[in-house]
Formats: C-alpha cells, sequence, structure tokens
DNA sequence: GTTGTTCGTTGTACTGAGTACAACACCTTT
DNA sequence: AAAGGTGTTGTACTCAGTACAACGAACAAC
C-alpha cells in the first residue's frame, strides 16, 4: 500500500479507514467500512478496535463505527500551532458583522490552502465551508494571493502583488465569489490570507470597494498583533 | 502492543505518535518522537512518513514534524455528528455576553466527558478549556449533572435530579468552579450538560442565583431545538 | 585541526504480526 | 425454511514491520 514504499501498510490503511467518514456518512457499520476502503471485515474490524483504544474511532451501541473525540483535541492542537486564535477568531466575528459576508483565514499547507479558521455570515444565502478543508492553491482568490506572495510568478501573481488584493467570481466553484487580501507575520513572512466569500451576485464592484478597505484594515491589524509588517 | 491482543500493533503506534504532540510541543524532532514513544528512529520514521502521506502530520522545513491539517477536517466531522453546532455556538456567545463567565457543552463519551463546545469569557481572568479535551465524569458539576440524567443512583445524585442543577467549587480543579444543567434531545434522553465555569470567587451564591435562570433558559431553548423535553 | 555528539537516513536479516479466507452465530426478510 | 444481512473468531500462510547497525552530515567543544 506505501505508494514508494518506505512507509507502514497498516498504518496507511487506518488512515483510510478515518478519511470514509464524511460529514454526511459519520456513522458506517463495518460491512459498509470494509466495502468503501477495499479490505476484508475482519482486517477492518481489527483496525477499527485498536483505533477506538486510543478514541480515534468510537463505536456505537448498534456496533457501528464513528469518529472519536481525540481527533477534535488533535485537531485542536494543529490549529493551536499556528498561535493566532485568540486574535483571529474576534476579528473574523468583526467583519462578518461589518461586511455581512462570512470570513476565513487559509494558511498554505503543501500544495494546497487550508481553511484555518471561519465564521459564517448571518445571511440566509451565504457560503459556508468546514475548518480544516482543503483546496487548490491556484483556484479561487484566497489560494492565488497566498502563491501571489510567496513568489509565484507570473503576470496575474505580478498583479496581485501590485494590487494588495485579488477578487474572483465562480473560479473554483461557480457558486462563490471571493475576496481576499495577505496576511504577514514576523516581518515580510507570508502568514496566509484573510477572506470574504458569499455568492458573486452580491459581489459587485461596488460592494468590493466597500468590502475590501475593511478588509484590508483588518489584515493590517492581524499582521502587526503577530509582529509582521502590515504589507503594501 | 494491543493490550489483549486481537487489534494492530502498527496502528496503536501510530495513534501513540499523534499523542507525542500537546499544545505546548507542538512540533517534535524525530530523535524526540522516538525517545517519548520508545520505538526505534526508524520505525518512527517510517510510521511518520505514513501518516503524512495522508496529512495527519506533516513536516516541516528542519524536517521535524507536526500535526496535520486532516485531523482538523476530522475532529470537525466528529463534531458535526453531533448535529448541533449551528444552534449551541451563537447560544454559547450569548451567555457569555450574560453571564461574563466561559460556557461550554459537554457530552459523554464512554466514561469520561468531553467538551463538544465553548466559548471563552471576556474577563481576563477566566477558565479556559480545550475543545475535545476530556474530564473524568464524577468531578465537576458538568460531568456530575451527565451522571445524574443518565440514571446514576446515589444520594448526590438524586439530589442534582431533583434540583436540575448542581454547581461545584474546586472538585476536579481546585481553580475552577462550575454551575451546569442537563440538556435534552429526542425527548427525554440525555443529550449532556450546558455549563458556566470560572475562578470560584465570583461564584458566590447570589452570582449562581442570578446566572442560574439565564443557564437554564438558554438549556430549555437548546433542548427544544433538538427535540428533547425543556427537563424539569 | 580534531574528536565527540547529535541529527536524519538507509539496508539488512529475522520473526512475528497482519492478512484473507472460511466458518460461525445471530438477526431480518421472503 | 431458505436466503441475505449483520458482526465475530480461528486458522495458516507469508510478507510486512521491526530493531540493529552503519552511514553521512551538522554542529560543538577543545
Amino acid at each position: 500500500m506505501p505508494g514508494n514504499s518506505n512507509g507502514v501498510a497498516a498504518v496507511e490503511r487506518a488512515a483510510s479507514l478515518l478519511e470514509a467518514f464524511t460529514e454526511r456518512d459519520f456513522t458506517l457499520s463495518l460491512g459498509e467500512l470494509a466495502r468503501r476502503v477495499e479490505l476484508d471485515k475482519s482486517t477492518v474490524l481489527r483496525i477499527a478496535r485498536s483505533l477506538a483504544k486510543h478514541q480515534l474511532l468510537v463505536r456505537n451501541e448498534d456496533a457501528s463505527w464513528r469518529l472519536g473525540p481525540k481527533l477534535m483535541k488533535l485537531g485542536n492542537i494543529y490549529q493551536s500551532t499556528f498561535r493566532a486564535s485568540d486574535i483571529i477568531e474576534p476579528l473574523l466575528a468583526d467583519l462578518v458583522t461589518r461586511t455581512g459576508e462570512s470570513a476565513a483565514v487559509y494558511v498554505r499547507e503543501g500544495d494546497e490552502r487550508v481553511c484555518l479558521f471561519r465564521h459564517d455570515s448571518h445571511q440566509s444565502i451565504r457560503h459556508s465551508a468546514r475548518v480544516g478543508s482543503t483546496y487548490p492553491l491556484d483556484r479561487g482568490a484566497p489560494g492565488r494571493v497566498i502563491l501571489a506572495f510567496n513568489g509565484r510568478s507570473g503576470s496575474i501573481y505580478d498583479e496581485i502583488r501590485k494590487a494588495g488584493f485579488h477578487t474572483t467570481s465562480g473560479e473554483r466553484d461557480p457558486q462563490v465569489a471571493s475576496l481576499a487580501v495577505p496576511i504577514f507575520r514576523d516581518g515580510q513572512s507570508l502568514f496566509g490570507s484573510l477572506a470574504l466569500t458569499g455568492p458573486p451576485d452580491r459581489f459587485s464592484d461596488d460592494a468590493i470597494r466597500k468590502n475590501l478597505e475593511i478588509l484590508q484594515v483588518a489584515a493590517r491589524k492581524l499582521s502587526v498583533a503577530m509582529g509582521g509588517d502590515p504589507g503594501p
């Protein structure tokens, strides 16, 4: 199972088990689990038992499985790696009340971006992603801003760097538009991007102009709080 | 390694690897990691590589390791299992502004309780736990309330059931006092407990009386929203 | 310069752990 | 009563996982 070899197959199988669960299918029977990961039922049972011993999986009364609380704890430690929650969370809430759109912070993680923090808009029509979800770097404003300020060259990225922000509509998902600016920490090093997202029809030129100012003020405040230069 | 046998040792080793990380030691070198889990460096390296392939672990530039973003995603799915975040989160925020203390929701998970949601007080002196942390059931008001309404017998628990709430000061942690009430869902089945926590000196009889009313109103609202009886 | 220590990494040989299969008991449904 | 569906356990085979030792590269002490 280890693609290039030099790994531990059983561990990767266990990881696949965890990945079989989604927001919709948050509880799975042994058989269903075995079917999804394409392993024998007995194999899945033994791995699941070991995962459950560490609360990475939990067994419910009808013998089916669901994800365990340890994952929430570990996910929280992952988040604390960035040492930013105290500053970011209230700031996102403030952004939402000011702009009416959902606000989020994305950071680069390898060749993807991860939604690290998020605060949903109060409006009935709103964009709502999940914290921890990964998205491509080269699609959508939050990703492109990260690429631009990570030194990616190309006419688009040069423009973003010059403008200090970027906006896209329906690029990654036809249903959502987004407006993003960079956040810095420890001087000039990029921390990630701060973004507003919502339905494209609420991202008119006028709305963008108005929200951009609010967003940039927040981004500067954030950058300064994390020891970074305010940015261009 | 599987205590009673009938598990997969390599998987449990991998779980131990993840558990070696804490809020303080959020990044560990290979050697340190091997020391903590008491395994050979080569073994740890191979397991870590497999975990990293699934983003459960991430390698940083100096070759040390940290927890991966997939954990946040999975932790989020765990949380969504309870289908309650939309209702609970704003309610906790409201509780904090009304009472000035930190508010949290605990659910039973086996023979422990897990902090499922949490909103910190704005005050400089405040109790601040981590979402996903586990605590004993028989220490602290949130735990005892869960035991009482899960049918645990005994004079203390009979009293709690009769009163409809419980308060403790310094029982689990000498530094914190708490006030907790039950939450129900789907009729009479217990969902968990809703609690306020803070420094003991802010939990005078007067303060408790005042906050209890606010807490109970919130708990009833919550129970009804989740299809449960409002409770006694 | 050395010597010593740490770090991460790779190859090896051994053996015991992980695996798939089959059979089982227990349910419903037909 | 047969057929499908659970979850479970025991088995035997073999290959995957392991610890060990050795390596090169940094870095510090002297």
